[in-house]
DNA sequence: GCCGTTTTCGGCCCGACTGTTTTCAGTCG
């Protein structure tokens, strides 16, 4: 049992006992445990009972838990609860506006076990009935449903990154001089992935029998010698293709797509007398194959230069690559510094010496500590007396000797009317300030447009932080005029925030490149609560690669003296 | 359920918004 198994376990028994109406701080404590399960660096199945206690936030209970899960796989108390309740109904959890008692009330009266149960019930006017709820309610729950059926099938790029990562692993111990890739949207960097494309070339037939007996395959769709499918644990399915290695190169182009790129590719080789599949570049006199095992011979063969995964969108980039006019894409390594984490002055984890520590240990050479200002009551948000003392210590600790350099900044609320949520004396004391909307969301386009607006006309904003509040799979963008809020960032030196989390990648790539064209500055940041999280800028990094960013678009690029001198509070 | 301890139990993050109400329950962050 790997520690993401242990999370949902844990996680599943805090939304059961949620859904009791249980002790709230007793959920809590299994929330905060799935959490620590998900983000710890090793292996809790493999530690003892009294080393898993030794991790604050486990106690004696969760300890027992976690090793029981890892000798049988569950949880006794879990299999209870689900006795209790239909699993089933934890999907309706999930639905944005629909919480625990809700559920509750929706299997006590209704007898609602599922989705297409809620949809029915829906449907038919039997939620309004419902005492606590009505027509706005029901026609919620509706809207909600919609937006699941929208999502469905599709997974977050990092959880695609870690189910594709670990069958390859797996693969790869079994056919250990075989070449075993990810193609597909993953390799893209698609903020999405449905399912998963796994290409090996080099390996026997038998590696099939393999990947079908993989232990987390729920069930076998389809079995052949050179394509096999599965659906695996956590609602993917996973395609592994098996090829020869003379058409490796040309299979990795063909199965990485996009399906748009890859038809501009072929129409391009037809034009140059070519025929282009997934086992070759033929030409189309005499079907002569002149490249296939090596991606790069396939497009040099076309005239165009190796185009980047990330940007094989159909979005100018075979017209780029003729022209020998691709952008250095930014990398993960040109990242010097992130400019927005928390600590454990609001919502963060770890306090400010062990977020430093473990972005040394990152290879950052300058972090800005951002924590919530007082407006996010429910992360203990900063009022002006709290920031200044906090900014105080920040800068002491910034002051001793050598190693990361650490701004004193905040994550500053927008309020609903567009002002700031600490006094502007306060926002100017201090090194940098990201901006960003946590509350009214629902407000109409222009109320959002203006909101937003009002924020960047503050001269102590620096940066606009995850600009349209969407998350992904689950909540949609804010409405408000992203044109108007790119030109505004553009003409007052604001920048604009890549927000790494997993599920915000927010700028996304096409607003970023609009950003970009647009002459605004965009910041690649962490939003990290943990020093673990950290980790995540990687994903930042393939959206601004995707939004064809290169290091000087990118704040964080720029070695300290010089981020700090070009920070909008620092511009003449 | 965890933590810390004044060692045996009390404290643990809370305010805004929505839709349903007629004073509040549920959800979200």
């Amino acid at each position: 049992m790997d520690n993401l198994a242990i999370a949902r376990i844990l996680r599943e028994i805090a939304d059961l006992l949620e859904i009791k109406n249980d002790n709230p701080f007793k959920i809590r404590a299994y929330r905060n445990g799935a959490d620590i399960a998900a983000n710890h660096p090793h292996q809790l199945a493999s530690l003892e009972s009294t080393e898993l206690r030794d991790i604050p936030g486990i106690g004696k209970d969760l300890a027992a838990r976690i090793r029981e899960i890892a000798e049988t796989g569950d949880a006794t108390y879990h299999r209870e609860l689900i006795a209790e309740f239909p699993p089933t109904i934890l999907d309706l959890l999930h639905l944005q506006g629909v919480g625990p008692k809700t559920v509750a009330t929706l299997y006590r009266e209704l007898d609602v076990r599922t989705l297409d149960d809620l949809q029915r019930a829906a449907t038919d006017g039997r939620i309004r009935a419902l005492r606590g709820m009505g027509a706005k309610k029901e026609a919620l729950i509706l809207k909600a449903l919609e937006e699941r059926k929208r999502h469905a099938g599709r997974h977050l790029l990092s959880d695609a990154h870690h189910s594709a990562a670990a069958i390859v692993t797996f693969l790869h111990d079994r056919a250990p001089d075989a070449t075993i890739e990810p193609v597909g949207s993953l390799r893209r960097g698609c903020e999405t992935c449905g399912d998963l494309d796994v290409l090996a070339s080099g390996a026997l037939p038998s590696l099939m029998d393999d990947f079908v007996g993989y232990q987390l395959v729920e069930r076998i769709l389809a079995r052949g010698d050179t394509k096999s499918s599965v659906l695996i644990r956590g609602g993917f399915q996973a395609d592994l293709r098996l090829v020869t290695p003379e058409c490796r190169g040309a299979a990795m182009q063909y199965f990485t797509g996009s399906k748009a790129h890859n038809i501009a590719l072929r129409d391009r080789a037809i034009g140059l007398g070519f025929k282009l599949n997934e086992y070759g570049l033929f030409t189309t006199a005499d079907d002569r194959c002149v490249a296939g095992e090596h991606e790069q011979d396939v497009y040099k063969a076309l005239g165009l230069d190796w185009i980047p995964p990330e940007l094989r969108e159909a979005r100018g980039e075979i017209e780029a690559a003729a022209a020998n006019r691709l952008p250095r894409l930014v990398d993960l390594a040109d990242l010097r510094g992130d400019l927005h984490m928390h600590s454990t002055a609001t919502d963060g984890r770890d306090d400010v010496r062990t977020m430093v520590e473990a972005a040394r240990e990152a290879g950052l050479e300058y972090i800005a500590i951002t924590d919530h200002t007082k407006s996010l009551a429910m992360a203990n948000g900063l009022d002006e007396r709290r920031a200044l003392e906090h900014a105080a210590s920040i800068r002491a600790i910034d002051a001793e000797a050598g190693g990361v350099r650490v701004l004193a900044g905040v994550e500053c609320d927008i309020k609903p009317d567009g002002a700031l949520d600490l006094a502007d004396d306060c926002l100017g004391a201090l090194d940098l300030v990201v901006a960003s909307v946590h509350s009214a969301f629902n407000q109409d386009h222009q109320q959002m447009t203006d909101r937003l607006l009002r924020a960047l006309a503050n001269p102590n904003v620096d940066v606009l932080g995850h600009p349209t509040g969407r998350l992904i799979l689950k909540r949609d963008p804010y409405p408000f005029d992203i044109d108007a809020i790119v030109d505004a960032a553009a003409q007052l030196g604001v920048a604009l925030e890549i927000n790494c989390q997993v599920d915000r990648l927010d700028l996304n790539d096409i607003h970023a490149r609009l950003a970009r064209d647009r002459g605004v500055r965009l910041m690649i940041s962490s939003d990290a609560h943990s020093r673990h999280g950290l980790g995540v800028l990687r994903w930042g990094a393939t959206v601004a690669r995707r939004a064809w960013l290169e290091p000087q678009h990118v704040l964080n690029t720029l070695s300290f003296e010089e981020f700090r001198a070009a920070l909008r509070r620092n511009r003449r």
